[in-house]
Parts: C-alpha cells; structure tokens; sequence
DNA sequence: TTAAAATGTTAGACTAATCTAACTTTAAAT
DNA sequence: ATTTAAAGTTAGATTAGTCTAACATTTTAA
C-alpha cells in the first residue's frame, strides 16, 4: 500500500487512461487540483516505485504493477458506493464523497465481507464494473448516448461524472441507472437530444449531458 | 475536522485521562508510538487551537471542545465495531483495526445510518458505551472483575484492552460479553480467580485478566 | 519556419509531523 | 539537602507533499 495521496493520483492516472491517448502531466494536475510541478515530482517517486512508465515530456503510463494497484483501488470505491446505496440507503448522488475516503480503508476482509453482503455485485450504482478480487473487469460495451442511433432503445448502463450537481440534474430528470430510453430527436446544431422513456414521456437533455451517459443496446 | 494526527492525539488523550490523574506527556507518548518532543510539539499546536489546556510541565487536560471532539471520535469507532461484528460478521478480536480506520471518516450521514441500522445500540462488542450524536454518554456502573466478591453472579459488560492477543485470550476461555459469571474463589498471593458460567464450568483467570475485564451486578 | 502559446521541468521555499541531541525542570533517593 | 534519575522542553534536521518563480521543451499557428 502506498500513501493516501499516491493512492490517488493512481486511480486518476488509471481513469485518465480510459480516453484515448496518454495521460498527461497537466490533465491530471487538473484532476487533483494541484499545480504542475507537484504533479512531475509525484510521478518522479511513482516512476522509482514501477507504479509508472514516465520519461520527461513524454506521457504518463500506469505499468502492469500500477494498473493492479489502480483496480485494486477502484474495486473498494465502487463496493463502498453500491454499499451505502443498497445497504445504508444514502442516495446514489450522494455516496461519491464518502466512497473517496472509504476507498483507502486498507482490509481485504472487510471489502470482501462487503463484496459478499453485496451478493458480488457486476456493478456500482452508476453502472460502472465492479472489478474482482483479481482486478478483472467485466466491461459492458457502451456508448455514450450522444452515439446512440433515433429510434432504437437503450439501456442506461453508466454515467462518466460523479459529481453531485450532476446526479442531482438526472434524479431531477427521473432518470436512473437501468432505465431503458429511446432517443427520439438529436439536434444538429447543440447536440442535445430529446428521448421518450417508457411512459412515454419527453424530456429533453443538452449535449454536455448526453455525452455523460453512457448506454447500451 | 482536525487532521487525521490530531484526531489520534484527541482521542488517545481523552481514554487516557479516565484514569485517574492528569495525562502526562510520556503516556501519550508511549500510547501512540512517538517521541517525547513530538508529543510536546502538538499539544502546543493542540492548545493554540483550544482542544486541549496545557502549561510547560503540567499536565494535559482536554477542553470542552476537546472532550467534545473525542467523544464524537470515539462514537464513530465503537458505532463502526458494532457494524463490522453485526453486519459484516467480522470476529470481534479482529474489528478494532480496522475501525480504527472508519472512525476518521468524515460523514455524519455514514455514521447516523449506521447507528440507525444497528437500532440505536448503547455499547460496542467489547460492551464499552457508545456516546449519542450530542456526546452524551450512557456509563455502566461497572467494576472490574478484581473487585467483584466472591459468591454474587454478575454480568461480564466490557473489556479494557483492545489487543487481538487478549480477545484471543479470552474467546478461548469461551467468556463473551454479556455472559453472567460467578467468583467462586479468589486467590490472595497472586491475585488469580477462578469463575464458574451459567453451565457450571469452572476456568482460572489470571490476575492481569481479571483487572481487563468489567463486569456489572 | 520562426514566433507565440502551451506544456513540462528545475530550483528553492513552506508546512505538518516526525526525529535526535542537548538542555531544563521536577521527582526520587541516598 | 544534594545528587541522581525521570520527565519535559528547545533547537535543529528530515520527509512527504505542496507551492511559486524561473527556465526548457514541444506544439500551434501566423
């Protein structure tokens, strides 16, 4: 186990690294909210440990010891959330923040009596895999709803953001992880959507919030 | 919220001072693993921010917000032991280190479902009382098992040490919290004594064992 | 293709929490 | 009542993680 703080930037270099492309110094200084040369020293020491590739001005790598790490990282946090969500009954916009700190909780018992209360759960509230024990990941192969063709229903399986404002926005929408929606309209010239869900009823979403959740077939 | 430091600082010194006399700078010292200066350092950092009362060569002594602080410390890790042993059918040797962790997670909402979930309890596994959301604590007149008299059953209500050897210790004498025990002899030279249970079995305690464990009438 | 902008690095300083070494005060013991 | 031992403090160094200011490299674009 590394630091509280190695541990973060860990899990953030490993988020990053989903889009395409390296992970950049800058980004992740955006993401932890610190300045830039914080950032080149942190992966300095994060490079002496294998926990990343790294050469200067070249991208930011996570090697093999640092991905399992990261998994290993991201498994507690999305049992935490499904946890206080399923079992403590806190609203699935609120249960981020104390996921973040729960995430550090270093006990493999607990999180596996966890993952066991749970019934070894696939997903967290937000859809997102659970990754197992091993950090294997069972990816569901979505899009993101601003791809996703008029006409055809969809499956809400994941939303890209946890920020509270923005789960506030989808609860106030009725939308839910799992909900099936159809995209009725797509607009040109904004990008936002207008989808039917089952009732029949139309809402209309923008595009900074289309591209946020992610769907499947 | 005080750092993750100070919050071990407040607590240490708040379960020292129930001990009679004021807490010295070398207990604390020796409680949590440091050095004498660092210990004089942050209790002057302590004073500067009111937790604690404090002159050169005097005792430490917490102030109402102090005593305030550990309290609600000291809520969060016996409301989490409870959870661990209750809910997550962890063994109660084992809970204690790993609330230790819980206990410096920042989230009245957490801990209030929690409590909410174990039915409001008034003690944690080792049947230490667990203070109410305004630190108010509901004590047990209990005594130690060394002064319990010899022939009057009472009930085992909390253990003073949280090592896994001594829970260990116990568990294998097969003494639970809440088991109502007897005295039947007490040996002066060394201070041992041998209890009878409810199924009339008879098991010597030593002297250091007897001193740990607290029983009620 | 070179100047400007964006990005990244180095050097040096700061804070929190710790340490060791040296000194001071209080308590204990001859 | 001194001396010695124990306890506490001060001073200065160390480490992790952060910062600002200055410099270097890479990318963009005029």
């Amino acid at each position: 186990m590394g630091s509280l703080t190695e541990e973060n930037y860990i899990k953030t270099i490993y988020s990053l690294s989903l889009d395409p492309g390296e992970v950049s110094v800058s980004e992740l200084a955006r993401k932890l909210s610190v300045k830039l040369p914080t950032v080149t020293s942190m992966i300095k020491k994060l490079s002496s440990k294998k926990l990343v590739s790294y050469a200067p001005y070249q991208g930011i790598k996570l090697t093999e010891k640092g991905r399992k790490e990261a998994l290993s990282i991201i498994r507690k946090h999305r049992l935490a959330e499904l946890f206080l969500v399923k079992i403590l009954k806190l609203g699935w916009e609120e249960v981020h923040e104390i996921a973040e700190q729960l995430e550090h909780v270093n006990s493999e018992r607990f999180y596996n009596r966890i993952d066991e209360l749970l019934g070894y759960p696939k997903a967290d509230p937000h859809g997102e895999p659970i990754p197992d024990v091993n950090g294997k990941v069972v990816s569901q192969k979505s899009i993101p709803l601003s791809r996703a063709e008029v006409g055809s229903p969809v499956k809400i399986s994941a939303v890209t953001n946890d920020e509270k404002l923005f789960l506030d926005h989808l609860n106030s929408k009725g939308l839910q992880i799992g909900d099936t929606i159809t995209v009725k309209k797509k607009e040109e010239f904004d990008g936002s959507v207008v989808i039917v869900n089952k009732s029949r009823k139309e809402t209309m979403l923008s595009s900074q919030v289309v591209e946020k959740i992610w769907v499947e077939l």
